[in-house]
DNA sequence: ATAATAAGATTACAGGTGTAATCCAACTTA
DNA sequence: TAAGTTGGATTACACCTGTAATCTTATTAT
């Protein structure tokens, strides 16, 4: 899983909605949300190929694209990556961050209760 | 606060060691560390001075570097942006990782409890 | 005084990025 | 069948990045 620009990372949210999409569905899931030129998606869309993000199958004179690796795959690699060049590894300073900036309403603290109950079930 | 590359953002951790900090301190401090040419820190701080991430004094013929935001200040909007970008701005999906990857220890899991139990003694 | 050194300033240079425009071939339409 | 349209391929181009090397000037050592 080669390196993506946070451009990129914006068509491949498009491309994950839905696959195989031809680069006329994809267009048109970014319109509206994004102001960029059809150009300029099937640029990204071919660099996307070319580093393996993505891959595509021929139908006709059109392709459709599919994505080469899972949301969850990449989003957790690149949040661990932060967490370790920011916070040495550990994800408690993030929270913290969280819960100090007063980021939080009373619906993410129980989210996070119900995780912390999850986990102890599963290895305490 | 302009854009900075991770590798800028290794000879900023540098700086917030302590500041003003000359180049050759810096450099020392990068020592073992990184395996960067001291003329590669020095173009690094020169384009950091330039976009306005890091000020300078001059004493003599040399420079005493300080950085212009706290690192908790950086590394809060870096962690903040990409949980917009990939969480749609809310923290429990990224916890959610790093419970179900089983990323965590015993340890981590009593942080997060105190956090929690600080959140609520502010804001139940 | 002259030569070596050391600081920062300037230049280098390939590869990545954002943002398209242009080119070429196939398909559709008049 | 000639002309416009549509799809992907190629080209563009300025700015950013990683990674230094070279230049200029001041300082230090002989």
């Amino acid at each position: 899983m080669t390196e993506i620009s946070k451009t990129e990372f914006e068509v491949l949210e498009a491309i994950w909605q839905g696959h195989p999409a031809s680069a006329q569905q994809i267009i048109e899931r970014l319109n509206g949300i994004k102001p960029w030129h059809d150009k300029t998606v099937k640029t990204l869309l071919n660099r996307m190929v070319k580093k393996e993000a993505i891959s595509f199958e021929k139908v006709q004179r059109s392709y459709f694209y599919s994505p080469l690796f899972a949301r969850d795959e990449y989003t957790f690699k690149e949040s661990k990556s932060l967490i370790e060049r920011m916070f040495s590894g550990r994800l408690s300073p993030l929270v913290s961050h969280f819960v100090k900036g007063d980021e939080l309403t009373k619906d993410d603290i129980n989210e996070l209760k119900n995780l912390i109950n999850q986990w102890e079930k599963d290895n305490g």
